[in-house]
DNA sequence: AAGAAGATTCGCT
DNA sequence: GCGAATCTTCTTA
């Protein structure tokens, strides 16, 4: 939760075959230990395996099918916890983000977590690398100034839906939801 | 082995 | 703004 809060600002780079990849991360939402809407809830299966490494992990899940989820592990190693990456504003390799988002415009490059995987090409390749150590995918920090910081319940879920684990930039047109929830 | 649910997206009204 | 599409993964029989 902590890290969730953290991330906002940051910069997500992804180096690809075709360039690179990077966005400033502006939105987030926390799964913390025991959160019956997390995926480590019922325990370690093989698709979650990631989630149970050490902070600083990528964990990626593919779920209604067609989008995949970018998240961070925030726990010490065997804990099962993370952070998912909901919205990003894209920084470089923009032309790039673009064709593989059918051309969709700059606003809804990265705006919700399946659309900011398939910009960013994450996929299961992805899955369980440290995102800390030198690598095609990591996580920096930024020079940029960090607005805001909102808070409030997380989207989508059907579950412990009243907990205020969701971060983001307030104001900032590239985070995803209803109006409401980005001032 | 089959069924149900899900941290979403897109297109149409 | 609403409803359908889509398929992976876990649960239950």
């Amino acid at each position: 939760m902590e890290l969730a809060r953290y991330l906002v600002g940051k910069i997500a780079v992804h180096d690809t075959d075709g360039g690179r990849l990077s966005g400033r991360i502006v939105e987030t939402e926390a799964y913390p230990v025991g959160d019956s809407a997390g995926h480590a809830f019922r325990g370690e299966t093989p698709r979650n395996a990631s989630l149970f490494l050490a902070r600083g992990h990528a964990y990626v899940r593919f779920t209604y099918g067609s989008s995949f989820l970018f998240n961070v592990t925030s726990e010490a190693a065997g804990v099962g916890a993370g952070v998912l990456l909901r919205a990003l504003e894209p920084l470089e390799g923009i032309d790039l983000m673009q064709r593989f988002r059918g051309g969709a415009r700059l606003l809804d490059l990265a705006r919700g977590p399946g659309r900011l995987a398939e910009a960013m090409q994450i996929d299961f390749r992805q899955d369980g690398i440290d995102l800390c150590a030198p690598g095609p995918l990591w996580l920096a920090t930024s020079r940029l100034k960090t607005g805001v910081i909102g808070e409030s319940v997380r989207i989508g879920l059907t579950r412990n839906v009243d907990r205020k684990l969701r971060f983001y930039e307030r104001g900032n047109s590239f985070v995803s939801g209803p109006r409401r929830l980005r001032e």
